[in-house]
Parts: structure tokens; sequence; C-alpha cells
DNA sequence: CATCAACCTGAGAACTCGCTCAGAAGACAC
DNA sequence: GTGTCTTCTGAGCGAGTTCTCAGGTTGATG
């Protein structure tokens, strides 16, 4: 099966390489550049599947590059990057069909999800499924919903990041410094403690409804979601 | 098959010998260097399949480094190396993908272990198994998980190295003076009184639940971890 | 068989790590 | 604006862990 081609478009070199770093890991085909005309010049050449578009590059704006794009007759779908004091309505109509948009700063592994989301509604052929599913615990990746055993679980927007990364990552010990690099933004500054504390929230919620502990303590090491069943 | 390539990059000449003699002792291919510019070169040149990297360098500091590497189109993962101290925020955005950190002062056969665990999620040929079985006993290097016929033993962090330490040099008699190098952190300064302790304890927890003996005593000599059975 | 060194093990002191709570600050919706 | 939800920090507590030490046991040696 080839890999799934993406094409990154930002100016700051910074956010192109936790990207691309980023993605490739996720199994993507990745090409990155630093402003519109070559992003239209790699979208031609390269068909990438889905492009990253940071909204405000320095020679064109995010919807000179669509139009120009769509001109051309390259219909992948795009997500948009935008800092957050950007007005609304730089983006407001640039999403159509199957676009989405996210502000910076984002953390890694919401991007990955963003764009399987986006590839999912986009593709016939789904590779990646909305439904995550490990032990007693089902995610529904499209309506961010989470059930345990049935039962709905109402969480809020970090601790369902959180409990997806750990259940992306099943019977696998991660460190709480790779939980923090790809739950959080990445230019969180805090410290390891904010970990622990959201591991606490998700067990409060979780653990009264599953039959055994779903998140595993490893002192020292980290922490693991435990499925008692192969998944 | 080709010797895994490891780029070792820190400024106390100790820290790099001293990886660099149990790297390749452990089998890989070793390149040392001592700063950051050093490191991007041989990074280019030598295109290793892991860096490990200290995170605080004279001429660049941890972030300037995978920045420049990441925009050179190296991908490889880091395992960075940072001093207990050193804040936080220091090492907070560094580990994308597989990326993974871990502080000093650590202990030889960790770093093999961290090493190990990092390939096998990053490169799809599994060359390193997360599944180290010895006789009766099985470890599971991804969960941390100890096994004595299929039955679950909880150790210690210590605990576990140490058993992971014997087993990956079962059938072998090993030196307290060894086990001390390789299983506790380089700059401990205590008493080998502590293997027999902790042997103790290992020997407490396992044999209750084999057949025979797992761990001999070679008196004189140190200790050996014995499968009855050829593996 | 007596002696000595090597080894084993239990007890305990000091410490580290992770959990939880309470609260401040911020975001968001109404 | 006002109230609610959420995020993040810091402190205190308790359990688990590390390490040392001392007394007991084992085994080698002459």
């Amino acid at each position: 099966m080839e890999a799934t081609k993406v094409l990154i478009v930002d100016d700051e070199p910074n956010i192109r390489d936790l990207l691309s770093t980023s993605l490739r890991f996720a199994g993507f085909s990745v090409h990155a550049v630093g402003n519109g005309a070559d992003a239209v010049f790699a979208a031609e050449k390269g068909a990438p599947d889905i492009i990253l578009l940071d909204v405000m590059l320095p020679d064109m704006n995010g919807f000179s590059i669509t139009k120009k794009l769509r001109s051309m007759g390259i219909d992948a779908p795009v997500l948009f990057l935008t800092a957050r004091d950007e007005t609304q309505d730089k983006v407001t109509g640039l999403t159509v069909g199957g676009d989405d948009y996210m502000t910076k700063p984002f953390s890694l592994d919401e991007v990955v999800a963003r764009i399987n989301a986006i590839l999912r509604r986009t593709k016939q052929s789904q590779i990646e499924d909305a439904i995550l599913e490990v032990g007693e615990v089902r995610i529904n990746q499209d309506a961010h919903e989470v059930f345990v055993n049935d039962e709905a679980v109402d969480l809020s927007p970090t601790e369902y990041k959180l409990l997806r990364f750990l259940m992306e990552n099943a019977n696998r010990v991660l460190t709480k410094a790779q939980i923090l690099d790809h739950v959080w933004e990445y230019d969180f500054n805090g410290e390891m403690g904010i970990v622990e504390s959201y591991v606490s929230y998700l067990r409060k919620k979780l653990d009264v409804l599953t039959k055994e502990p779903v998140i595993i303590t490893k002192r020292g090491v980290g922490y693991m979601f435990k499925s008692t069943k192969a998944n």
C-alpha cells in the first residue's frame, strides 16, 4: 500500500520540522515547503492526498493559494493552520468540502487525528477507522465520544486527547515526557505534574465503570493503557 | 545484516567513552562527537539510525541541533540525555515522533534498552523483539511486565533492570562488578552488597514460582541466570 | 574438623515518586 | 458581566523503593 502523501506549507522552519517528523513517524509520506509559490508547484508535482497550509504566508495568503490550487484541478483537502489571534474571518469561507482548520499552537497528536479525520471523510478507502476500541473502552474519533461498556463518559478536551494517545499505544509504557510532548501543545512549558493530574482525572471517570483499572502506573517509568484481552 | 548505527553527542569525554564502549559491546556501530557542529556534520555523513544527544552542549542546545537536523532531512530518532537538575522545560517540546529522553546519571543497560525500544517503535523491520524469554521466565520489554509460567510478577524498577540484564546474559556468569556497572547508575558509589540484596529480592519473588532456582550463585565468581532448556 | 571468606537475608532509615486536593487563573457561553 | 468549565500549579500525604548494616549460614580449604 502506498503511504498517504502530505504537503506541509509553513514559513516557520520550526513548525515545518515539528510537523514533518511527527507525521513521518505516524506513517505519512511528507513533503514540506516554506512559501505559497513552492506550495503550488509541489502540489502540482507531488499530487498530495492532503495539504497542511499556514493561512498567513509571506508571499500569498490562504485564500489565494486555495483558489489557485482549485483552479488547477487540485482538489486535495486542506487543513489550515492559523495563529490564535488571527481573526476568524481569515479562515471563514476557506474551509469548503472536506477542509478543516486548527489554531496554533496545537498538539502533535491532535494534528495526526485531524488529518485522519479529514481523510476518513474524503477518501472512500478507509485506512484509518474512526472507532478506536481497546478492552472495555471505546472512542469515536469523529464524534469525540467515549464509551465504557456502552456507557457514555464525558471528558474534557485534554482528558480526551490523553486517553486517545494512551489507547493508540495500548500495552506499551509511555514516559511522561512522551505524553507531554504528544498530548500538550508544542509550546507548553510546564511541569510533568500535569500529566499525573490528568491521569488522576481520567481514572476517576473511567475506573468506576471498568472491572479493573485501565491506566497502569509503572513507577519510575511512566504510564500504560492496559487491555486484558489481546486486541 | 548491517549493524545499527548510533551517533553519540556529548561534551563530557567520560560519558562518551562509557557509552561508546557499552554500545559497541551491545553490537552497535558507534560514532561519538563532542559538540553540536560536529554532530550535524557526522549525522549528514554517517546516516545514523539513532542519535544520543546531550541537551546542553557548549555550542548549541538540543533544540537548535534537532531543528538543524530535521531541516536537513535527517529524521533519525533522538534519545536525549539531560542532567537531572536541568529544568524540565529544556526538554519539553523535544521528543516528537518516536523520540524519548533520559536523565543522567543513567545505567548502561538502561540506555541499550531504551535505544532498542525506540528502534522497535520506529523501524518496521523488527530486529529486536519486545519479548525476552528464558526458560520459565518471560519479560515484555514494552510493557515492563514479567511472567513466570504465565503468572505475573511485580518487580520494582531496579529488580526489573537486574533481571533483564541477567536474562540477556543467560547461562553466562556475571561478576558483581559487571552487574553493578550495567544495572546501576554510572556514578553509583556504594558497595557490592547491594547486588546480593537485590538478587535476594528477585529470588524471593521468582523462585516460589519456578520448578528450580533460576539465579545460580557461582561462589567467588558471580551470578548466572540458568535456563534448563536450551532457548 | 576448624577456620575464614563469601554469601544470604531481615530490619530499618532515608528517600523518592506518584496521587490527590484545593485553589488561582483563564476560557467560554449565556 | 456572571457563572461554569477547564487548565494548571503547588503542597502534603502515603506507599513503594533504595540502600546499608549486622548477624546468620554456607562452602571451600588445609
